[in-house]
RNA sequence: GUGGGCGUAGCUCAGCUGGUAGAGCACUCGGUUGUGGUCCGAGAUGUCGCGGGUUCGAGCCCCGUCGUUCACCCCA
């Protein structure tokens, strides 16, 4: 009887050894400056209320409207996997109260995020994102604090292909007069009927079409840079100058444009030129109103989420992930069953003092022990058989150039932590 | 969701106008009773993605399906 195998599911990314290093080290690397400035864990489920996101995200959106995993629990709940990570952190914070502290509320997350799209080169069904959120202050100095952050994460991977662009979406007087404008625009050009049918969803879509023809219509539309308030285009002002004032290179987009319907004010995106057509590689911005609507206090929140995924893409397309050094310091070969016993225990005594061990395993011939201790990566190999238990010395092997070095047993643990200098 | 490309050994791929499946690398063992890399020799491994159809005969042609990939769309 033979069973038939079981795929994985369509459009997820596995990270396997050893490329999963990496993966490993990317991620850490996102989310190092943000421990750094003293934002703090929040680990939160990976499936909420559909409700949180249709009323967070919102329901014109594309990622709600056609790209959620909705299902029905036991229990008769519709319930999502969340497909981005800021209205989970705003839902627990309100939940949990965290918002009753000190100001601003500084957290951070990592994991999984699920989107039903079809898959492409950097976009898959299950994503990695970091992600930060700052809530409870509308300073624009924090605006210009994430960004940093952010940008500190990109450099940490040795990234140098990417520009970090941004905008303001001004506040809610800005955005109604300039959509008044905008509509009015759009009303006279000649689309065709699917995107006029994007335009009256978010007019603001059409700034970020890729056909040239739709561009040159575009041209001279308004611009809602135009229409920001006083206050609105102070803010946005000196968020540039901070930015300015720590050397963070940037461009002004006016014509970007976000997925998600709660950002208001700053916005910015992290856009990579060799990705082909998934170039984001990170993006957030400032959401005014997102709190209040889902049930918390009227509090005003920035953060970003960075596509780990993406990030890993654009390090190995800029060939700038270091060579880091996993492997082993010791391959233990034991010889038979009683030095089995004696690898086991001495292995544990060395790991306990930092030596990363590695013992073969199997009844396989030394040259195949050998070999596999070759491939391993291994330092140094020290062969455990009948005549090293009774004489108590071992012949210490350096892989590099096959020099053998004759050491007690009971002198390995200090021997290796000074040739490897721990 | 729409459109195009591609699915043959663990990996990268050959496979003629349809005639019954191969190479390189990797792997295992041996040459060298207990010391790797090079070299030499031997060996194992495939439901040709899956299901139908056409045919005397299908890896090859046709249909469907699943996966993958690229673009649209969307975004991380």
């Amino acid at each position: 009887m033979k069973y038939e195998k079981i795929q994985g599911p369509k459009g997820v990314r596995e990270y396997l050894p050893p490329e999963s290093a990496a993966f490993e080290w990317v991620r850490e690397q996102l989310i190092a400056p943000a421990k750094a400035a003293g934002y703090q864990l929040m680990e939160l489920p990976v499936f909420e209320d559909t409700n949180l996101f249709t009323r967070g995200v919102g329901e014109s959106t594309d990622v709600v409207s056609k790209e959620m995993y909705t299902f029905e629990d036991r229990g008769g709940r519709s319930i999502t996997l969340r497909p981005e990570g800021t209205a989970g952190v705003m839902r627990a914070v309100i939940e949990q109260n965290l918002d009753r502290g000190q100001l601003p509320v500084k957290v951070w997350y990592s994991g999984q995020f699920f989107r039903a799209e079809r898959p492409q080169a950097g976009r898959y069904r299950q994503f990695y994102q970091v992600g930060i959120e700052a809530i409870g202050l509308d300073d624009p100095a924090i605006d210009a604090e994430v960004i940093a952050i952010a940008y500190r994460g990109f450099k940490n991977l040795g990234l140098r292909n990417y520009r970090l662009e941004i905008t303001s979406l001004g506040d809610a007087q800005s955005r109604a007069a300039h959509r008044i404008d905008l509509m009015a625009f759009i009303k006279k050009l000649d689309l065709d009927e699917a995107t006029a049918k994007r335009a009256e969803i978010n007019p603001l879509r059409l700034f970020d079409d890729k056909r040239p023809e739709v561009q040159t219509l575009m041209a001279k539309a308004p611009l809602l840079l135009d229409y920001l308030s006083d206050s609105s285009r102070m803010s946005f002002e000196l968020v540039q100058g901070y930015l300015r004032a720590m050397k963070i290179d940037f461009v002004i987009n006016p014509r970007m444009v976000r997925g998600l319907d709660y950002y208001t004010g700053t916005t910015f995106e992290f856009v990579h030129s060799d990705l082909g057509a998934q170039s984001g590689i990170g993006g957030g911005g400032r959401y005014d109103g997102l709190m209040e609507i889902l049930g918390g206090q009227s509090l005003s929140g920035i953060g970003f989420g960075l596509g780990v995924d993406r990030a890993l893409l654009a390090a190995i397309a800029e060939n700038s992930l270091p060579a880091e050094d996993f492997t082993s310091d010791l391959f233990l070969i034991p010889l038979g069953e009683s030095a089995m016993e004696m690898a086991l225990t001495t292995a544990q005594e060395l790991r306990a003092a930092g030596i990363r061990t590695e013992i073969a395993f199997g009844d396989r011939a030394l040259k195949g022990a050998m070999k596999a201790a070759d491939k391993s990566g291994a330092r140094y190999v020290v062969v455990l058989g009948d005549s090293e238990i009774s004489s108590g010395n071992v012949d210490l092997k350096r892989m590099s150039d096959g020099v053998l070095t004759s050491v007690k047993i009971t002198q390995l643990r200090d021997q290796l932590r000074q040739a490897l200098s721990l």
